[in-house]
DNA sequence: TATTGTTATACTCTATAACTATA
DNA sequence: TATAGTTATAGAGTATAACAATA
């Protein structure tokens, strides 16, 4: 008799969604991490780097809340980033303690050139979905992360 | 004026897949890792047993392929696997070169339990979405990961 | 010569605790 | 007393290189 091996893509594993976006994610990070290589960027200095320069003037610990990382982890990425002269740490004068973390121009400049990087890495990436799929993958994915109704960006704290 | 500052869940990182898949990542790993840990394993070796398990007498480069890991990651998952006495390497006996990794009945037994815990898991991850918005998320996702009309499982290697 | 598994190493990511300065 | 940021450390994950056994 033939053999009767089942794939591991039929596997039970393979229809966990957790598995799933796992991979994807594995794949994600790979390429992402190859695609700012050449930019001396790695996906997490990209990400503090895109919310300094989205405008909403991030203290530490709102990085740290939305990306759902530990301060003291925040504190090594924008120290990297600050050393580069990609962003300033700016004192709050209402509360000494806060800082909010803000792109220079050669950050935002850096940033622009690194969002056509990662874009293309998502296209790649994505490349089997239609324009529908994909739109339709990103309003899930954006409803499970950041689930309608409510209020703050990450409920996560230290502990 | 009041502050017209931007929410961080409207930045243009929030809208990007490879981020969300992130987001969904981390998030998912941290739970399934909490709901793991009572059993003693983690989400490499929860998955590496569920291959075990799976029928498909994965060989070790299998399952590196599969994982998207390094196949000297694999040597020290199963290895702690083995070490107790939830799976065994089985040389296969056309290709010496080659060791099946299988689930001992311990390690079957295990991983019934596991499967439980990764499974409430998940659904606390996923409790925002409808039935029919996890199977859409499911497909999407496995679309993704293994594209249609590909043969092999995976086809990165070691470099 | 190429492939499977293995050992070793270095770097990044993750988790946690403790400290400081401000509030 | 609580919070924002910081320092330090240990463990897990990731990426490479080199090697032995086998094909």
């Amino acid at each position: 008799m033939p053999d009767e091996v089942v794939p591991l893509s039929e596997s039970a594993l393979a229809d966990e969604i957790e598995f799933l976006a796992i991979k994807l994610f594995s794949a994600g990070t790979r390429r992402a991490n190859e695609a700012l290589r050449h930019l001396d960027l790695r996906v997490r200095l990209y990400s503090v780097l895109s919310l300094a320069c989205s405008g909403s003037r991030p203290s530490q610990r709102d990085l740290a809340e939305f990306l759902a990382l530990d301060p003291s982890q925040i504190v090594a990425l924008v120290t990297e980033l600050e050393e580069r002269g990609l962003v300033t740490r700016e004192t709050d004068l209402n509360d000494r303690r806060s800082k909010a973390v803000l792109a220079t121009d050669a950050g935002a400049a850096l940033f622009h050139s690194a969002k056509v990087a990662t874009s293309r890495a998502e296209a790649e990436t994505l490349t089997i979905l239609t324009n529908e799929e994909r739109a339709s993958l990103r309003a899930l994915l954006r409803k499970v992360v950041f689930p309608p109704g409510e209020q703050s960006d990450a409920p996560r704290g230290r502990g």
